[in-house]
DNA sequence: TATTGTTATACTCTATAACTATA
DNA sequence: TATAGTTATAGAGTATAACAATA
């Protein structure tokens, strides 16, 4: 019962030495385990700044369009604006990023990010770059820039279909 | 302010106008990105069936693996036990499975699905398979292979860095 | 001691509905 | 009417810590 019982069993096929089955051959299945295993990673890479995945895409949103409201940062990352809501109030928490009434609509509130922020950020791109690259060693770089185009495509053509 | 104003602006590049920035070049990003449209696609898909992904990957892994413990299918689809526990304890609210004492080992349940569960996973298994063909339609054949290759890996990778 | 199941606790994300203020 | 923000509510998943029963 050990792991040195049966070392074939555990570095062949099945790792855990359960069928998956039908799961094989879905791309959404695949789809989902990467990305719990990605979102594992990221968490204990960045666990000292207290940040989660979505945070800090909302974040890197902000930073490079300052001035953008709570729903374009939502659109732009497929969340709910009562969802992206929660976000924005965790990032204010920590005082990450501030907000500001629009001069010109008062209905919206302009979000940027604080000095704090900034710094923050520039030291969380380090972390994810070095972890983006450890994530990704199993693969080339051309099968790199292969798996963002399909993944681009995959999600984009569920936008188009609901967009109009 | 419409969107008659500036289609190209909507069409183009960035379909809500905002600059994703930095965040292009990460394979994470595009992997969340995708996996949230799947995860909504998917919920459109089986609604009826009041199901979650993450659920129909359990049940499949307990039809294909009758017998298996919480532990078993959680160490699969890489989940804490306790979280597993939640999933089983959804799922036999909803009559899909159902668990039994093992006689070798009686800190062991085997879990099993009930025939309402094998009912429902029929049924549930052709739904997936024209969602996951219509998901996939951006793909050929040749990609869709080879993207589940490197999503594989991707999460592989993470598993053997963390076993031993 | 180690493992399995279990409960309790806490946090994040997700979505819906309803409300206010503004356009 | 429509939009932006807000709050309340509910549910799912994630993880940790602790406990009992069993090996």
């Amino acid at each position: 019962m050990t792991f040195t019982d049966q070392p074939d069993a555990l570095d062949s096929n099945d790792p855990e030495g359960l069928d998956p089955g039908w799961l094989t051959g879905l791309v959404g299945f695949h789809l989902r385990m990467a990305h719990v295993a990605l979102h594992r990673d990221f968490a204990l890479s960045t666990a000292r700044f207290d940040i989660t995945q979505k945070q800090l895409a909302a974040m890197e949103l902000i930073a490079r369009n300052p001035g953008a409201s709570q729903v374009d940062i939502a659109q732009v990352l497929s969340m709910d604006r009562a969802t992206m809501m929660g976000v924005i109030k965790r990032l204010m928490a920590k005082n990450l990023v501030e907000r500001k009434p629009s001069l010109t609509d008062r209905r919206r509130h302009e979000i940027r990010l604080t000095d704090q922020g900034r710094k923050v950020l520039a030291e969380v791109h380090e972390v994810i770059e070095k972890h983006e690259k450890e994530f990704c060693a199993v693969l080339s770089e051309d099968e790199c820039a292969s798996l963002i185009d399909m993944l681009t495509r995959l999600y984009r053509r569920g936008r188009q279909s609901a967009a109009p």
